[in-house]
Formats: structure tokens, sequence, C-alpha cells
RNA sequence: GGGGUCUUAGCUCAGCUGGGAGAGCAUCUGCCUUACAAGCAGAGGGUCACAGGUUCGAGCCCUGUAGGCCCCACCA
């Protein structure tokens, strides 16, 4: 029964109906299969937070494309899908609608906040799954996992445990980056640091006299941009090499308002040539000055609340906000004559990068995961290539990281999360850490314990995200089978908040890496180069764009023109290219499908075949060799460039059209049905070919135009055939191509003819330029809209190397040479000759090195003769090709 | 301060072990032609940022210069 295509090709209903039908199937589920390689993909969760957008777009086309690739060739491929809870940016979400309500949180209590965030995400956390659906992720979605089920939690509580045993992970007070809004502490990596115009305020304090007074006389002069930290000041430091300052050793100076005196240290974090060489100390709020205050033994004294207003240290200042305590201390300095001057100064600022706001270092007691141990089989892995970065570029980021990386702070003072499993006795305070509370202290042997009240940095947990969502800590079979992963796919803003920690927590809980390899990709901006973001209002939403285009249309824009690792544009321009592609490849098969008898086509023998057919076979064939490699290659925008030229050019405009008049022939002859055998079997490959990346109207069209299979999406990845190998048959292919060059010229003539029906006759007296035409002649007609070519031995004594051609009773003369064109063959013989020339050179050179030839394997030793063998040949025949032109 | 990256047609960008300068969009010309006007046939348009170097040969490799972007660190 021979079906049809709808006349015009309209994504919209057919993309869900087809997805609809996958899923069905069940074609994107993945199972242990002994008989079949695995090849794994772990989708980076999105949060339950997010709305789909560009950057998902972009992320998970790349991976649904190499899943599909894979799958096609045979590999059971599992694409692992799952989302991600979020902590801070899904707890902010919550207490904002808390607020709208007028309740706040701790109003709740954690037991019910922690329902009202579960409530949450059951209305809103799927939200992400259903658009990634329509993007046609072709996801194990019964697989689907989230950072906070019940396996995650275990492979969360089995990693802290352990690594806590082993000392990886530790309490301890360290400098943080607290944000007074979010009332958590933050992550190195989560501040953004932005340039603020400030202030530099210059101060001097007094020394300290032989009576332990301030002097009147003797003052040591700085600057600082944060004076209220003065209140914690515990040091002045200067460099010991400070030739200036010598006569400081041993002395004090005089904290003024705090009203105490405070030791000079000499330290060589001090730099002698910025300011005055002088900088005071406050360990409690600055990381470089704790580290100061470590060397020199200093008090740490904390002066502000977590709601950055002056503590109890702060005396009179007391309760007083941030910035109002330091106007009060500028101006009170100032009174008491302290102040030199205030300087305009641009500085950057840490911000929080969920609220923005600036946040302040403070000392805390939090978590920390010890870095330096743990690193080192992470380093090592790109290093020798175990794992390998796409593009490779890559890895000098990578390591930027890796080589300047510090104790993780992992404690966050939120609710929503992995509660960090310490436990503390109510008796005599001992910590313990285990799976579960204890049941006794092994201090005091008492009973009552206090789980800690922090939640783990979000991060944690996406860090075991490629084991955990196999089953880890258990030994599933699903974990042996899919592990470790194949290629992991993101964008390289997050190769330190996830590719790094991915990596190391891989190599130290599996004992293996995570995956075999990271593809990067760009940023998504806007047409005018910036980023999408909500505040300028200049996201595109990925949604719209499918329903008005199709989900291809989207994915095929998101790949082209793009190298991996790189930002792109997005202009609508791009979109609807991409939607025009599609339409022409809906109507190129219905043309096909038109033309299609019923039942089935014969395979011809080779020689019904024509030089037509034996081209366009072998242009497949050969793109399906180079397809496939880039595409093994993670290169995938350059893949699916092949593939479209091939279509739209190759195909639909040369082949398809010189086809025509064999299938518009009267009745059946070998001729036609070779023609029909070539147009399906290219066509069908070529939709193979692109199925990865435009699935829905390929597989549309794969349904229709067959019915030996039901899916495209199981069908199997087309193989470079020796059969179709037809490259080597250089009569049949050279025909064709001289024949497309005569065409492309008389066309050019044709288009200033007067009338879209021309007559052409061509004239010749060289038999070979009539067969070039005689050949075009066969498929002239619908090419040129010629109404009649006709081409006949010279008999009107024109010049030997011309071709007279004339169009509706115009005479165009055209030089042989504009055919053939002799001047460009010299030339481009000249080159290839130089070219020739130097790779035998550069191999009798390689040949002739005494190490080289010691130390390379033999097999390349006798490539590199081959290769000369093949040079000098080459290099005769095209000397003497050169010399029977020039003549 | 350290590192990365980019500079190719009017615009946005490909160009992956050194050998043809390319695509989409835009512009111009001619076309409703029985798959497709979301189309067809053509045309114009580039000192591949600049200066050196390596090479028979450089958009591609090396050095330097200029400009743009990004990341990290951050001097109180």
């Amino acid at each position: 029964m021979k079906k049809e295509l709808e006349k015009t090709y309209n994504p919209q209903g057919m993309e869900d109906r087809i997805y609809q039908n996958w899923l069905d199937k069940k074609y994107f589920h993945a199972e242990v299969n002994r008989s079949k390689k695995p090849f794994t993909i772990v989708m980076p969760p999105p949060n339950i937070t997010g709305q789909l957008h560009m950057g998902h777009a972009l992320d998970n086309t790349m991976q649904d494309i190499l899943t599909r690739f894979k799958r096609m060739q045979g590999f059971e491929a599992l694409w692992q899908p799952g989302t991600d809870h979020a902590s801070i940016a899904t707890e902010a979400k919550v207490v904002e609608q808390l607020r709208k309500e007028g309740i706040e949180k701790e109003d709740l209590g954690r037991e019910k906040f922690l329902e009202r965030v579960w409530d949450w995400k059951k209305e809103y956390g799927g939200r992400i799954v259903s658009q990634l659906k329509k993007l046609g992720s072709s996801c194990d979605w019964d697989r689907e996992r989230f950072t906070m089920d019940e396996g995650c939690n275990k492979a969360v509580t089995e990693v802290f445990c352990k690594m806590h045993k082993k000392g990886w992970i530790y309490k301890g007070s360290r400098i943080v980056n607290w944000c007074p809004v979010c009332g958590t502490s933050i992550s190195d990596a989560e501040v953004e640091y932005e340039e603020q115009a400030g202030h530099f305020w210059h101060i001097k304090y007094p020394l300290v006299d032989e009576n332990g007074q301030p002097s009147k006389t003797e003052f040591l002069e700085f600057a600082t941009t944060r004076p209220e930290t003065m209140l914690g000041d515990t040091a002045v430091a200067v460099n010991p090499n400070d030739e200036r300052y010598t006569y400081l050793k041993g002395r004090k100076v005089w904290l003024p308002l705090v009203n105490k005196a405070i030791p000079v240290v000499e330290d060589n974090y001090v730099d002698m040539e910025f300011g005055t060489g002088v900088v005071k100390i406050t360990p409690a709020h600055d990381p470089n000055d704790f580290e100061v205050g470590k060397r020199h033994n200093l008090p740490e004294i904390n002066i502000l609340n977590d709601d950055a207003t002056i503590n109890s240290n702060g005396g009179e200042y007391e309760g007083l906000d941030r910035y109002e305590a330091r106007k009060r201390i500028v101006e009170d300095l100032d009174k008491l004559g302290l102040l030199v001057e205030i300087e305009d100064y641009s500085h950057n600022v840490g911000t929080c990068y969920r609220c923005g706001t600036t946040v302040e270092p403070m000392i805390k007691k939090q978590w920390f995961v010890k870095m330096d141990e743990l690193i080192k089989p992470a380093v090592n892995a790109v290093k020798t290539g175990d794992i390998k970065l796409v593009p490779e570029s890559m890895d000098k980021t990578y390591y930027n990281w890796t080589d300047n990386i510090r104790d993780w702070c992992i404690s966050r003072q939120l609710w929503w999360g992995h509660r960090i499993p310490a436990y503390y006795c109510e008796e005599c305070g001992e910590i313990v850490v285990a799976k579960s509370m204890p049941e006794k202290c092994p201090k005091c042997g008492c009973t009552h314990f206090k789980q800690d009240e922090d939640t783990l940095d979000t991060w944690f947990s996406s860090a075991l995200w490629p084991f955990s969502t196999l089953g880890w800590p258990e030994q599933t079979e699903d974990l042996k089978y899919f592990y470790p992963t194949d290629v992991l796919v993101t964008g390289y803003d997050i190769i330190f908040f996830w590719v790094i920690r991915m990596i190391f927590s891989g190599f130290e809980n599996m004992g293996e890496r995570p995956f075999k390899a990271v593809l990067f990709h760009g940023l998504v901006r806007d047409s005018l180069g910036r980023k999408m973001s909500k505040s300028l209002g200049n996201g595109i939403d990925p949604l719209e764009i499918i329903d008005k285009y199709g989900a291809d249309a989207l994915r095929l824009t998101l790949i082209t023109g793009n190298a991996p690792g790189n930002d792109m544009r997005f202009y609508n321009e791009r979109v609807e290219a991409s939607r025009n592609f599609a339409n022409k490849l809906w109507n190129a098969s219905r043309f096909i499908m038109m033309n299609m008898p019923d039942g089935e086509i014969a395979e011809p023998s080779k020689d019904a075949l024509e030089s037509v057919d034996k081209w366009i076979l072998s242009k497949c064939n050969s793109l399906i060799k180079e397809v496939t490699d880039n595409m093994e290659k993670y290169e995938l925008g350059i893949a699916v460039q092949k593939v479209y030229d091939f279509i739209w050019d190759e195909f639909c405009d040369w082949y398809i059209e010189m086809v025509k008049p064999r299938l518009y022939a009267e009745g059946n002859n070998d001729s036609k049905n070779a023609a029909l055998w070539t147009l399906k079997t290219v066509c069908i490959n070529a939709l193979k070919l692109l199925h990865p990346y435009m699935p829905f109207v390929t597989e549309e069209i794969f349904t229709t135009i067959q019915d030996k299979e039901e899916s495209i999406m199981i069908s199997s990845w087309p193989e470079y055939s020796k059969d179709f190998a037809f490259e080597k048959e250089e009569k049949a292919i050279e025909t064709i191509k001289e024949a497309v060059r005569a065409i492309r010229n008389v066309r050019t003539n044709m288009n200033v003819a007067p009338s879209r029906k021309a007559e052409v006759f061509v004239v010749s007296n060289k038999a070979d330029v009539r067969e070039i035409f005689e050949s075009a002649n066969v498929y002239f007609k619908p090419l040129a809209y010629a109404s009649n070519v006709s081409v006949q031995a010279d008999n009107a004594g024109i010049a030997e190397d011309a071709v007279s051609c004339v169009i509706s009773g115009a005479t165009i003369y055209m030089p042989f040479a504009e055919l053939v064109d002799i001047s460009a063959e010299i030339e481009r013989l000249t080159k290839e000759e130089a070219r020739l020339q130097g790779e035998i050179k550069r191999s009798n050179g390689m040949l002739s090195n005494e190490k080289f030839i010691a130390k390379a394997p033999e097999a390349k030793v006798n490539e590199e003769k081959e290769k000369l063998k093949k040079y000098e040949e080459m290099l005769k025949e095209v000397t003497e090709r050169l010399a029977s032109l020039k003549k």
C-alpha cells in the first residue's frame, strides 16, 4: 500500500504525535544487555526551579544526537535523566512564596517548611522535564532520578561518612563568604566579583608611647576600603624588609574608638610598594588577614552578626548595619583627627551569585572537603588523556582550576538539602559522623544527640550523579554495565562547580573515571551577543521557537555553524533557514514517493546504473564515512553541515533534476528502475544520517517511504560499502563532473536569454566536448528549461577549441577553455606538482633520518615508503599532463 | 597581576594533523518550472587584524604588536 506525505511540511502536531509513539514503544528504555556494548550519558540535572532556556536546549540536543547516533549504531544507549534539588535557589523560591502569604520560614519550623518545599517540587519540579520532551530528548524517563531521592540520599551519606573517616572532610573555623541576605555561607566559586565605585579611607593610628598611652605625635598611616572592620583589628602589619618601619619592631599601636593597644607584626604578605606599606589586620573578616593572624597567633574578633549588623564586640556601634557603622566610624575618626583623606576608588567587590548582596568574609565553623589529595587523580586523568576534554583547549582552563584549588566549604545554613550526617552529643559535645543517629555517645555514653543543623552544598550531591543514578552505593548490575559513562556534555561555565567535582568523586568512590570524555559547548547569546538573562528580558524561549518552527528546526539551528566550546548567537533567521531545510527534505521525499511504483523496487545490476547514479551513490557512500568519523570525534556541527549540503545541493539540485527525464519516460525500463532505486536508497541513507539531528521529520518521512522497518530511531546506522565506492570508476564520475560544469556554463548564458523556453544548439568539432554535452543533454531539460538541446559536430567552420551555443536564435560563443578551462587546469596542476615535490622532499627527509628509522614502528616506516612511491607516481603523471596541456 | 580565547564576505560564523578561501542571512539579476516561492537559476562581494619568522607552500605552526571577549586572583 503506497503511503503519501501531507502536501506541506508542518511540524505542529506531528512532533508530539511521534514522540508519544516513541514513548509508547519504549524505544528510549535501556537495560543491561550483555550482547551489546553500552553507551551512557548522564544528563546534567536541571534545577527543579528552572524553566527550559536555550542553554538547556543546546545541551540536551547535543546529548540526544549522540545518544540516537550510538543507539542506531547498535549500542545499548542509555541517556540517564534527572533533576537537581538546587538547595539555595529552591529555598529562596519557597521563602519568597511564603512571604507573600506573610509567613517567615522560621514561623513554620524546619519540618513544616520542608513539607512546603516538597509540595512546591511536586507542583513545579516536573515542568522542565515536560519541556525537555518537546525537544525530542530520547532519555530513559523510566529511570528519572532526583538528587534528593532515596538512592541519592544514601550515596551522599555514604560519601560523607567515608571521607570524614579518611579525614578528608573536616569541620573547622575558616573565613567563609557570608551572604547576609540568604543567611548562609557560599563557596568561593559562588561569589561573583563586580566593579564598584567606593572609597579609600586614609586613616592613621597613633603609636603607643612608653607609658602605654596613644602618642600625640607619632602615627602610622594606611588606607582601607572597609573602615568598619577596624573594630576587629588585632594588629597592624608591615613588611619585614621595609626599612622605613624597622623602628617599629616590638612596638604597639593604639586602636582608636576601641581604645586598646595592638601589636605591629612583620609579614611578607605586605606589599611595600602599595600605599604606605602598612596594613591593618582583621583576621576575622579578611581571608588574607586570617592567614596573617594564624602566623602571628593573633586573636580573631568577629564583629558582625549574621545579618551584617555590628555585634557586641563593636561596643557603642552594636546593632548598627555595616554601612551605617562605616559612616559613623569615619565621622568619629575624623573628629579625633585621625582621618587623613577620602579618595575615590573603584574596586572589585564580592557579591552573592543568588541575590547580588555584597558578601561579608567571616569566620565561621563550617564543614570542608580537603582537596589536596582528592584532586590529584583528577588532574592526572586529564594529563594522561584518560579523560578527554573537547575542545582540547579546555585543558588549560581545567588546570587553572585544579592548580589553584582550595578546600571546599560544603555546609550551607539552609533547610532544603541533604542534612549533614553529624550528630552532637548533648552532654559532652562529642561529634559523631554516622549514617544514622547514634544510639550512644562513644565518649560519655549518653543517648541524647542533636543533628547538625546545616545542609550540604547542592554540588556535593551532583558530584556523585554519574554513579548515584546507577544505584551506587549498591553494587548494581546497572553500575557494572553502564559505568563509566561515555561522555559528559555541558557548558564550560561549570567546569569547576561540577565537572572537576564529578571527576574526583568518581575516582575517589568508584576508583575509576566517571566519563571518558567531556564535550563542552558555549553560551547561547542573543542576536546582539549579550548573555540571555531575565533582567535584560532578552531571553528567547525555546518553546516559542518550537511552537513556531518545530523542534527539528531549533535543534538544527543550535548545532550548526558553531564549534565546541564557542559561544553562539541566536537569530530567528537561522531558525527559518533550518525550517526551510526541513521543508526541502520533505518535498524531495514527497517527490520520490510520488514517482514510486506500487511494490518493491528490485536492486538494479551494476550495469544498469548510469553514470549519474554511480556518482550520487558514491557521494552518499563517502558521506556516510565522513559523517560517521566526524560524529565519533564529536564534530557535530561539521557532520550535519555535510549532510545538509549533500541533501540540498547534490541530491536535490543535481541528482533529482538530472534523473527527471528518466522518471518521466513512459513505461518501465531498467534505466527508470535504476533511478528509482537510487533515489530511494540515497534518500533513506540521508534520512538516517540526519535523524540524530532532526529526529521528527526524518521519522515521519522514513515511516512513509518504506514499510519494512517501524521506526528510523531503531534502524541501523548506514555503513560505508565497498559496493558503492564508484569514486574509483573515474570515467563515470568525471563525465558527471564535466557535465555539471558544462551545464553551469550554458545556464549562465541562458540567464540572459529573453525567453525561458529556449532552444539550445551546441556545436563543436571536438568529440570530447560533444560527449560532455551529450551526457548533459540527457539531464538538461529540467535544469535549464531549454525546450530542446541538440549537439552536433562542427559544420560551421568555428574554431577548433570553441563550441558555439545557440540560445533562442542568439549565438553565444564559448571558448572551449571556459568549459574545461585550460589555464585554470594548468594552474592547478602546477600547484599540485609543487605539492608533490614538497611531499617527496619531506618523505625522503624522514626516510633518511636515522633516528626515525630506528625508533618508529616498522609499519610507520613502510607506510612512509608507500607514500613516497605513490607521490613519485603521481608526480610523474602530473608532469606529463602538464606538459601536454602546455602544448 | 595570571591564564584562556577571538580578529576570515555587509552581518553572524564554519574552516579539526599546512596544499580548493567557504556557509547561512543580506544585496543584485532572471524565473510561478507538474517536489518545494519555506522555491529555482545566476551574479557581485574577502591583503583571512597588523608585522616578522619557519616551509616548496601559511587563515592554519612560531615570535611580537594592536583591539575585543571570557575566566581566575585580587593590594589592604
